[in-house]
DNA sequence: GTCGACATGTAAATTGTTACATGATTTA
DNA sequence: TAAATCATGTAACAATTTACATGTCGAC
């Protein structure tokens, strides 16, 4: 019965990917919305697209949380957008939050774009305490993605025979680049 | 000055992601819209949420544009979901839309989705040309990508490579997969 | 005779898309 | 001086999320 999606300024919903992907790209360094609409449109970071009307509105409501701070420098025009003690705690929380089957499942992008703003935020212990726990959940997801195959790869039709095996082939490779990625936090280089 | 945005029935708008998942998933056998939702649910497909508030919604906006059709069985009140000739012909078009450079770098989810729907709507042929040009985006992106890691390796922070490695093995994955479904499908099993 | 799964939705709020708009500054 | 890029937005609309709502049917 109680409504707690009413966004009240006092208790903001939680944030949109893109809003992370915002906090997490400024977290060392303030940008302009125009240069931070650049690199979503360059990079990667794109997929949590993009436009003026998402970056802009999306650069709004964070400040409206108290998450980023527009600073303005002096006399020239040029603004800035800035994370605030606020946003780094939203941000360190959300990078803290635990690997579920279920982000394994449908939201490994989400995980990957976690640890991709962990660098100065966590400790190596948090870190590495990520990667085991992806690891390992990548490992329980790839056993029941093979016992399926084995089960069922005869009965498949041929494209869903072949999707479901790029599905296992990714699976693996991220697999495979978190070991890598564990060992390079274990023997410091 | 010309707003085609404007959705007047006799020109609906270009289907959603999630409208090309049902309709894709529907193709061959009529569903109900829960057991629609189930699979959704249960399968990778979940990535295009999910939840009855969008389900039923893409349902209803899929009869609305006659891309599907409800058919109730006599008697017992179970309803299915058909898809239509209209249907069939929207979702061939998006299947037969040629492969962009933006698309290996941002949507190649949506590309392995398509590829996951070709079984019966396309012929040979067809589908070898779309697993050739996914293939040579691929290999050209791969060469961007990994000229960039050799120029900007040492100057990236550790979390950033990483990330920017994960970046490289999941399209060299895509690739190698690719590869092996065109072999597939040129030396008949 | 209750619990869980089947089955189908709706409403409010929020988010994102597409298209438009505007003006400054750089560069060829 | 024209075009491109910098720079910042808004408005209308479409789509999705979250939460609620309701009822059936089979199993235990």
């Amino acid at each position: 019965m109680i409504r707690t999606k009413k966004s009240n300024p006092s208790n903001p919903s939680t944030p949109t990917l893109l809003d992370y992907a915002i906090l997490g790209l400024i977290q060392d360094s303030g940008r302009s919305g125009y240069n931070i609409r650049k690199v979503f449109e360059t990079t990667a970071l794109g997929t949590y697209s993009s436009s003026p009307g998402s970056i802009y509105p999306a650069l709004t409501r964070l400040q409206r949380n108290g998450y980023v701070v527009k600073k303005t420098v002096e006399k020239s025009k040029k603004a800035r957008f800035h994370i605030t003690e606020t946003g780094l705690e939203i941000l360190k929380t959300w990078l803290l939050k635990p690997v579920e089957r279920e982000d394994i499942a449908k939201h490994r992008e989400e995980l990957l774009l976690r640890f991709a703003f962990m660098e100065s935020l966590l400790t190596g212990e948090q870190k590495i305490t990520f990667l085991k726990d992806f690891q390992s959940h990548l490992r329980a997801y790839l056993r029941e993605l093979r016992a399926y195959h084995e089960a069922e790869a005869t009965s498949l039709p041929l494209h869903g025979k072949l999707s479901f095996e790029h599905g296992i082939a990714s699976c693996q490779t991220t697999l495979n680049w978190c070991t890598k990625a564990i060992r390079s936090f274990e023997s410091p280089a």
